[in-house]
RNA sequence: CGGAGUGUAGCGCAGUCUGGUAGCGCACCUGCUUCGGGAGCAGGGGGUCGGAGGUUCGAAUCCUCUCACUCCGACCA
């Protein structure tokens, strides 16, 4: 893409309404631009973060065994009031009525839609297990949202729904959950605590929150150290292998890990040396849930079995934040200097820089990287614009591509060009004939 | 939902107390000089002051109502 017909309305200073740095980076980067009070519209570039993680959470649910499907936003007030949540919701719930004067509301969560579903498609045990998710907009009234997509009014989710025939077979569901979570938040470069969670109103037996560290996280954190030193990208595990995905439950669930709400610090002293305690905020991404019978027994949602009797499923939840990651990525990875974007969630890989567009051996030298990146299919976004050098540097820092490759008449002189590291602010310069007429160049960029 | 506050140019703000017909910085446009870390000079365009009503010869400024947004608290992915 080249800068010069992107849009991309950059803003050099911090617009006053934002309090934390992702969403005042946000804004600077013109990611997102607010619309009401905690909506927002999607501008290119934080479309495209947003697209990507939304991917990756697909990718790591359908690997998991989750069959995605899609659900409306809107929902009919019927289907809420049977399972008694219509009334029971209160204001966060935004209802609406249709030129039918027919109840309708903006769906704040799936559940009982799901459910129905679920009830409509499946009679027998022979059906089960399955797990249904979607990743859909919802809306919840929030009476104060802030903090730009981190805590928005309509904000993109992740729901997954899952059915088993035991209580076994409901925990090893679970569990995949738990696993696939820590692969997707590691393939966004989070490290995201799993933190045994209270179930609260929703309720049910088991539940877990899987956090990100920051210091705008809005719950207080206590964890063992050790999390920081486990392999958290080596899970490529068999869903079906019951007893491996328990392993790697054990393993994560063996640490300790607590909010504030669970948080003993008795238990912490005990349980983790001196050294390894550490405290801090975190930002919930993720929350799963396992219910057993808590719904499905009294929405009558259950199976025929071997014996032919109906019998209860035992079911979970489980959503990400889609949107909500995109500041909370921000959170935990920017500088002084603005965003610097984990790779595999990066809006483009590498940004491109003319020092001095209209110097026809520079024009040159870019245009053909750039043919070369793209040919090679690296997303990379050319600086093509007549400005000054350091306000192009300044911006490019500033939206935190994780490369930059920098062409300059200075460098050309020597046929050498300049790749910067993002990330470490490493820089190293190659030669012309090292990128072989920059066919090659998509080589010297470190993925 | 309680408390506090703010709405003036794309962004950040001054002007409001003490009514006289709108200003500054950045951004933007033109020209010249500059050009490896947010350049300099000169010239220029853009707002009717959140909205409605009222007071007044005259309202961004005073009064009434209203809408929106922000912050603190309680709540929450």
């Amino acid at each position: 893409m080249r800068l010069s017909h992107y849009f991309m309305p950059i803003l050099r200073d911090d617009p006053k309404e934002a309090e934390i740095v992702s969403h005042k980076l946000m804004l600077r980067c013109g990611m997102i631009r607010q619309e009401a009070a905690g909506s927002y519209s999607w501008l290119p570039m934080g479309f495209r973060v947003l697209k990507k993680i939304e991917q990756i959470v697909r990718e790591e649910q359908d690997r998991a065994g989750a069959i995605e499907v899609l659900m409306p936003t809107i929902q009919p007030a019927d289907l809420w009031r049977k399972s008694g949540r219509y009334d029971a919701y209160g204001k966060e719930m935004l209802r609406i009525k249709d030129r039918h004067d027919r109840d309708m509301l903006y769906g704040p969560t799936n559940e009982e839609m799901i459910t129905d579903i679920f009830r409509q498609g499946v009679q027998s045990y022979k059906d089960l297990p399955r797990n249904l998710y979607h990743i859909q907009w919802k809306f919840r009234d929030e009476v104060r949202p802030r903090f730009g997509v981190m805590r928005g009014r309509e904000f993109l989710m992740k729901d997954a729904y899952s059915f088993d025939v035991s209580r076994e077979a409901g925990q090893h569901s679970y569990n995949k959950m738990f696993v696939s979570y820590l692969r997707t938040f590691a393939r966004m470069g989070l490290k995201a605590v799993p933190m045994r969670a209270e179930t609260g109103p929703i309720g049910g037996e088991d539940s877990h929150e899987f956090l990100i560290l920051a210091e705008t996280g809005e719950s207080g954190v206590y964890f063992d150290r050790d999390f920081f030193d486990m392999d958290w990208s080596a899970f490529d595990i068999d869903y079906d292998d019951v007893a491996a995905v328990v392993k790697v439950v054990d393993d994560f669930t063996s640490k300790y890990a607590a909010t504030d709400e669970k948080h003993d610090p008795a238990e912490f002293e005990k349980r983790v040396s001196e050294s390894h305690r550490l405290a801090g905020r975190g930002i919930e991404v993720g929350h799963i849930f396992f219910f057993g019978t808590k719904y499905s027994e009294p929405l009558g949602c259950e199976v025929q079995g071997p014996d032919g009797k109906k019998v209860p499923v035992h079911s979970g939840s489980y959503g990400i934040g889609v949107s909500r990651l995109v500041g909370g990525i921000i959170e935990a990875s920017h500088d002084a200097a603005g965003i610097i974007w984990p790779e595999p969630v990066a809006p483009f890989k590498v940004g491109l820089i003319n020092l001095k567009v209209g110097d026809a051996d520079t024009d040159a030298a870019c245009l053909n990287i750039y043919k070369a990146l793209e040919g090679k299919g690296v997303e990379v976004l050319y600086d093509d614009r007549d400005d000054r050098p350091g306000a192009k540097f300044a911006v490019m820092d500033l939206i935190g591509l994780p490369y930059q490759v920098i062409v300059g008449p200075r460098g050309l002189k020597e046929d050498k060009i300049e790749i910067k590291n993002r990330k470490t602010g490493a820089r190293k310069t190659i030669t012309v004939q090292e990128a072989g007429d920059y066919r090659n160049i998509s080589d010297f960029i470190e993925y």
